[in-house]
DNA sequence: GTTAGCACTCTTTAAAGGAGAGTGCTAATA
DNA sequence: TATTAGCACTCTCCTTTAAAGAGTGCTAAC
């Protein structure tokens, strides 16, 4: 059966009202609500029809249907609107945001902040933190005696550092002969191919090469490894009851469960490729915990490279065209961002 | 009325069983359960007095009895005995957060992640970063033509960095004049101090004294601000669903609410003073939002001066003893961490 | 002072009985 | 042939009612 405009029209105002209300929705409802020149009773005869290609659902009999998850994944690819950020919008982010460089962290956790005050979502932010860029210079500095801090400063202005434990005494000339050793090796390198090259065999050869170094450069590795990791941040989690999805307690539990442990979430999201906002809806996250969710994402990038994304969770029925467009806006804000 | 040793040994009992079953308990239960050698009549009877003395309170007549807020006072200062950790506790806690002394974000997170995990409780840890230790140097390495990384190392070995903008460009004389005036003014000052004197008018005259710095010095007391600022991590929020106190939305929503809003949350700690574990029960805290929870602390130290707390927050029926136990081992644990 | 016995109270749970909303089907209509 | 009105039927939700259970307070006996 082919899906004419009557029915998309139908099947957009199912989606509409549940989206705003969670409630089944019946045939008289829409004939009254949306003018679509149409009886009830065809209207009910379409919903069956749409409910027979799989686009509806009954929660029981007699009670008014609801949009089915390919219902959502038609309406956000050919239905829903693409809208632009209303300009006070715009400007609440622009303000809260700021447009001073801070630490990275501090962005990260901003952004997360305005991204659930905005959409009213749980929000999330997964940064790959440094993969993709390029080490600019490894700076040492000592600390006391048998420690040091390494600065890593990448190509994007991105800047870490990391406390080093040594065997051999902090002298000027250790710390000298370090920073060239260390530069000179790894100039130009992406964090990815220096966490790879951490992960080989391959340093045992520099160490070796560099006797006075050696037991060292094991541990700046491992140091600079711990720096680089990827981190994920959550907020506005108590957003989630703003939804009667979530009323029953062991479901928001459950969901909150995997928001708080990263491991599992930080996999899920990794596992959504591709350039600018996504949308993954229900079975599509092929989660247990998150098959009544939608994930709504969009990546950032940092001289080119996408580095993380930031994205909102929330249930099936979601405010996507909203939600798609504060997304669009802040991760190419934040992007901007970064590049300067 | 004095509250006798009888008294006392049925309020304990009361106390211990509703911790445990979060039911109200009548004096029948008590009678079988705990061998006091009394029936429940006489119980009853003192069960009443107790009731009469604002020890126990009914949620309605013919339910068994619940401990009031005072009766937990009672017995956090009088009844509960204190524990060590049980040795294979002590053990987790030592692998968990290692004993590299990492980043201190890292610290911070480990902290909270096995503080929940260990107590089933929601965890905080508030970290007033740097206030109290002591600037030992700040050094400066070069980003690009007008911008640089302050890297500011304090006695304890804490390190932070941040990012600052500068108008004039950033030459090799200009780092080496700026090093030498920066540390010269600033050298073994707390960073307590050098907030104030960030937030007086003394920086000004410091400007003004090295003209050729006076455009930077501003924005280098700015990014030291935010570089030193608080922070509140909290973790285990999924926690909270473990208790049918919590079983009701809107009191659970409110109390996330409230744990996001790190504001606030900072505010009610910050009134928490004190050495060591501390309890606060109810309404104590003196928050509506937080009227039927306990909230734990304890704080930890770097040289000597207290910089931060770390806690456990739950329903005001809390496994205290339990709790503070975890609480005394952990804040000394990470307290000899940071002395290293 | 302590205990047994008993009437009384209040909550919790289950069952029963509408009310309401919405459907599917049939027959009439354009 | 597509659309519409009408109506019986189904299922949930809410309210009412009834019964069970737990615990108390009081009285009288030990």
């Amino acid at each position: 059966m082919r899906i004419d405009d009557r029915k998309l029209k139908i099947l957009q105002a199912v989606i509409a009202d549940y989206i705003s209300t969670a409630q089944p929705i019946g045939s008289r409802t829409i004939a009254k609500k949306y003018k679509l020149g149409i009886s009830s009773a065809t209207i009910r005869n379409e919903m069956s029809d749409l409910e027979e290609m799989g686009y509806l659902e009954q929660p029981h009999t007699s009670a008014g249907r609801v949009p089915s998850e390919r219902a959502y994944r038609l309406y956000v690819d050919r239905l829903m609107q693409i809208r632009n950020l209303p300009r006070n919008e715009q400007e609440i982010i622009i303000r809260e945001l700021g447009e001073r460089i801070d630490e990275i962290e501090s962005i990260i956790r901003k952004t997360a902040r305005i991204l659930s005050q905005l959409t009213r979502y749980t929000s999330l932010v997964i940064n790959s933190h440094l993969t993709g860029c390029r080490l600019r210079r490894i700076h040492f500095i000592p600390l006391d005696s048998h420690s040091l801090v390494a600065v890593i400063v990448t190509d994007s202005g991105i800047v870490k550092n990391t406390i080093i434990k040594t065997a051999d005494p902090v002298t000027a000339e250790y710390l000298e002969s370090l920073t060239r050793v260390v530069n000179d090796k790894f100039e130009d390198i992406t964090i990815e191919e220096l966490n790879r090259c951490i992960a080989s065999e391959g340093y045992k050869k520099l160490a070796y090469r560099y006797s006075q170094l050696d037991s060292f450069i094991p541990v700046l590795m491992e140091g600079l490894s711990i720096a680089t990791g990827d981190e994920v941040y959550a907020d506005g989690m108590s957003n989630l009851f703003n939804f009667p999805e979530y009323s029953d307690i062991s479901k928001a539990k459950s969901l909150l469960e995997l928001i708080e442990e990263k491991e599992q979430l930080m996999e899920i999201i990794s596992r959504i490729g591709g350039k600018g906002v996504v949308v993954s809806i229900g079975s599509e996250l092929d989660n247990t915990c998150m098959k009544d969710c939608s994930l709504v994402t969009a990546s950032y990038r940092v001289g080119g490279s996408e580095i993380g994304r930031i994205g909102v969770i929330g249930p099936t029925r979601m405010e996507y065209e909203r939600v798609v467009a504060v997304l669009e806006f802040i991760s190419t804000y934040i992007t901007g961002m970064m590049e300067r």
